[in-house]
DNA sequence: CGGTACATTGAAGGGGCTCAATCCACGTGG
DNA sequence: CCACGTGGATTGAGCCCCTTCAATGTACCG
């Protein structure tokens, strides 16, 4: 399950709380290559972990440009922010057929109930998503064509070996250079000259939907890549915890597990 | 209580709710203008609520580039998703002298515990600060100068007039030249050239940290401006609600109001 | 074989940048 | 009261990065 791996990544996990989650995942669900899983507008109730296949978060405007948001990979939940609102705010689509599993919105909150900690956990993990939007803030706002490729292709390189997707400075790519172009805003003639350029230094290749880093070090060095979003999670730890109420169970709630039942 | 009249314009909050609410905002810190309140690099255990003043969130380049991620204003939380990493990926300035109120993030674990339907108000309420980054996306990515400040004056308008601090078409806004441009991604002369020719065509004007919209609806339509994220949050309803497991509690955990002892 | 999807390359132009210089309001100290 | 410093707004000149609009190349596929 891509999601516990990447979840796991990030902040401990007890075994109870892995099966609830595995438990909250059991529902599947196919999308075809092309197709929309999410479609602005409009209304959802639940949200989608993408558990197998590619698809990207995309705006588009009214004068025919598009705005990549993201590219959402396996282990990936499909909803935040999106499904959170009475209208999507922007499209979800498969970018290969994908299987995904939907997990409404009620089951968010049963959850928050039921195992609050772990809630938590899920709760703080979308932080990672709003971390990712604030690094790309930067990175179309203020940096180069080179460095906003070098960025991403590492961005793309480090999310990947997170779920074991990425080998050491290689790995496979689902988009169209259109695509990746609409991602870091540039044109698509502009990024391929860009790629020529850092083919030309050896710095990276790209073909066939493969990226491959030559030079990691002079990548990193290119892009100022600094990645503290890849950092592990940062909840209260039930030593430290100090909570005003005094609530007399307090230790149980700060519990590593709060899964009795398993 | 800014936080709490935001929270209200985009989900239903009982008395008892909001009593929880203010009780979390019960101590104050001052911080004085041009000082930082997250620092780039650091851990922090706490959010913020920022009771009164204005701040920006801002990422420093090696080169010297600054791209202001988002401006925060009362009622705001300052700390997702910065302060969720072990290391803060961002720097928030205040602007002007700000009173904050923080909140542990032990509190907001054990609102998850005591307070459930509370506390999934308060972490869906994060999906508005994602939403807005996704949109400062777009337009950095993907807009002309003159749509850029189009946008980025609108969403300014619509925020402050949810927590009261706009009239219909005006706003204070203690920004300098240059830090609206950083926040657009335009370089300040480029900017204040295109605020020259929006006053020209008689669309808005910039003076004195003070910007009026003269015509509305001309920066609607040049802009482009959905603002779905200006639309109320999309919780389940109780009547809705479907749980899988069929709690027997299922009533009482969707309840509007979680809180008794009010 | 023609059609589609995508990568690649070229030429031309413009939008926005860089690097200043100037202006202006304001505060501060001599 | 004026000289000066400072932070910010405004304007100008030159140019380059990137865009636009094609055309061409190249697989793959029904």
């Amino acid at each position: 399950m891509p999601f516990v791996r990447k979840l796991s990544h990030f902040v401990a996990l007890s075994p109870g709380e892995i099966a609830v989650l595995n438990e909250l995942q059991s529902d599947r669900l196919v999308v075809r290559r092309h197709r929309e899983i999410i479609t602005e507008g409009r209304t959802y109730d639940c949200m989608y972990v993408l558990i197998q296949g590619y698809a990207i978060r995309c705006q588009v405007l009214r004068n025919g440009g598009r705005q990549v948001l993201n590219v959402v990979l396996p282990g990936d939940i499909i909803g935040f922010p999106v499904t959170f609102f009475e209208r999507a705010q922007y499209t979800v689509t498969a970018l290969t057929d994908a299987m995904l599993s939907p997990i409404p919105h009620a089951s968010l909150i049963s959850l928050t109930k039921h195992h609050p900690r772990l809630a938590a956990k899920v709760f703080w993990s979308f932080a990672i998503e709003a971390a990712m939007y604030v690094d790309h803030l930067t990175n179309i706002g203020r940096r180069s064509a080179v460095e906003r490729v070098a960025n991403f292709v590492l961005e793309m390189l480090v999310r990947l070996q997170v779920i074991g997707l990425a080998d050491e400075n290689s790995f496979q790519l689902p988009l169209t250079q259109e695509q990746i172009s609409d991602a870091i805003g540039l044109s698509a003639p502009h990024l391929n000259r860009t790629l020529r350029e850092l083919r030309a230094d050896d710095l990276l290749d790209l073909q066939d939907r493969r990226v491959i880093i030559k030079d990691i070090e002079a990548v990193r060095a290119l892009a100022g890549f600094q990645g503290y979003h890849f950092n592990r999670l940062h909840l209260p730890e039930p030593a430290r915890a100090i909570d005003g109420e005094g609530q007399p169970d307090l230790a149980a709630l700060f519990a590593t597990a709060d899964v009795s039942q398993h």
